[in-house]
DNA sequence: ATCGTCAATCGTACATTTACGATTGAAAAT
DNA sequence: ATTTTCAATCGTAAATGTACGATTGACGAT
């Protein structure tokens, strides 16, 4: 990537999608998502029991989604739980909605 | 990126949603799909025009969404004419829209 | 106070992505 | 036949992503 500072720049819709997106990009976060639509709670080590991946990749999968906002964590010492932030789960449902609604 | 062959796999429809996401990953692309929408098909030199990226980048990303099967390519000698790919397009639809359902 | 457990972070290796300019190839126009 | 035009591809540089094992930090339990 050249242009790393004089980077183009697109409507906040479009940029907010892409970032929801990219956070979808993986199949291990897709299916950490689908794991928290049916629980609607977990700890990360349930994952780490579900996926065979290491316990460090689990934590930077769900650092990725709760950077895109996708998930959030609670205290529940000694653990943290995860959940679907619902908030921003619905403005991606909005966002993805009206994009494929509109073709 | 270890385990480079022992890959994990998922199943069939969580891989086929992170490749769509994937290349919905970047709001360039996010853009030139907006664009193809409105247009309903447009031509390479077109989006070079729209935006401030090099040829070259426009026909890579073009590429990313040909590879993910979100467009298409109609030979329109001596221009090439992209277009939503309509059938994918309606799988893609499908799969983001039952995964935001079921929360 | 020590130990065990859970999850984040660090350091690292390698792959992939994103951007550019330059080159190539194919087809239309001259 | 030569030139022009359009878009793909190549080569390259830098950034990001994906995975691992090891370490750290926080907190409960012993």
């Amino acid at each position: 990537m050249k242009r790393s500072l004089e980077n183009i720049t697109h409507k906040e819709d479009t940029e907010q999608m892409a970032r929801f997106a990219k956070a979808l990009g993986h199949p291990t976060r897709i299916a950490i998502l689908k794991h928290l639509g049916n629980q609607s709670c977990c700890f990360t080590g349930d994952l780490v029991d579900i996926f065979p991946l290491a316990q460090s990749t689990i934590s930077q999968h769900l650092k990725e989604l709760k950077n895109a906002g996708l998930i959030q964590g609670e205290l529940n010492p000694p653990k943290i739980k995860y959940c679907i932030n619902k908030e921003n789960w619905k403005t991606a449902k909005a966002l993805f909605q009206n994009f494929f609604e509109s073709n």
